[in-house]
DNA sequence: TTGGCTGCAAAACTTTTGCATTGTC
DNA sequence: GACAATGCAAAAGTTTTGCAGCCAA
């Protein structure tokens, strides 16, 4: 990849006249250092309970994570237990998620059929598509013993 | 359709020895009455300020928004200024959405090419699909001006 | 030096819940 | 008559915001 996120994010912000704060660089830091899935919360409990100078609070977390967003370096991809989960949106290929009812676990595929069915789609209706979000939830590998009968959230024991 | 909603309704109660009280006929006798997209906040909007004896309590229409959707009647189709958004499910035929970013307006269409899709993806994973949502995010016909530059909230003036 | 940024605490919002009362079956 | 449901108010949980002090450019 030609353009770290970090050097990314600094000209997004040069472009709106903010600046690259010692924060906002332990934060791209942060979710950069790792490809999984992650919300508010666990990036607040990785980075607003360090003690070694590198803490960050958590509305500047939120603040930052707004701003990643808009700099295309993240995206929102899904919603679980009420929060919305975040994946890196930069220097990785476009996808979507199988998302499994039981255990949670989110898995990755991509397939070119869906975006050319979208973009027909689109045509149809003179839309112009900016993104998607498609989340398809099932039952994992994993999990995949008949559930009682119906889709439910996770009341299941 | 061969079952009103509030019969289905009253049928899912009855399994779960669970009552048509007053309340929950009003709400689901609400909520079919059109076939609008709506979030908590609009039906409460319309139900809780009531003044002809046909008022429900905000707790009320919670808890019933999660029973009807147990009941297969509604579904979460997408998420708007932070609400959930539902629509019918019962008597409505399977489709996904285009998502305007700068009105809002919501487009139904269905593709039997992207069941077909998603059913292969599926099997290539070992998946069990429950259901999907597919939310396509973008400028509908009318707003359909190139906008500055990327894909923002709503926060375009 | 200036104007943007952070952290804190408080607020804002949506959704859930405990409990006394009411009402369905 | 038993037990589920309602309404209220309070709580819970996530995200946002006002403001004083701080800091990057």
């Amino acid at each position: 990849m030609a353009v770290s996120p970090e050097e990314k994010y600094r000209e997004f912000l040069a472009t709106k006249n903010q600046r690259m704060t010692r924060e906002r660089a332990i934060i791209v830091d942060e979710v950069f250092s790792s490809h999984e899935h992650f919300d508010a919360e666990q990036l607040i409990q990785r980075l607003a309970q360090r003690t070694d100078g590198r803490r960050v609070s958590r509305s500047t977390i939120y603040r930052s994570l707004a701003l990643l967003e808009e700099a295309g370096l993240i995206r929102r991809v899904a919603r679980q237990d009420d929060r919305d989960v975040f994946e890196h949106d930069y220097g990785y290929p476009q996808h979507d998620h199988l998302i499994c009812n039981r255990c949670g676990t989110l898995l990755e595929f991509h397939s070119e059929e869906i975006t050319q069915v979208l973009e027909k789609v689109a045509r149809e209706h003179g839309f112009r598509i900016e993104g998607h979000r498609l989340e398809v939830n099932g039952l994992c590998d994993r999990c995949c013993r008949p559930p009682e009968t119906r889709p439910k959230k996770l009341n299941l024991l």
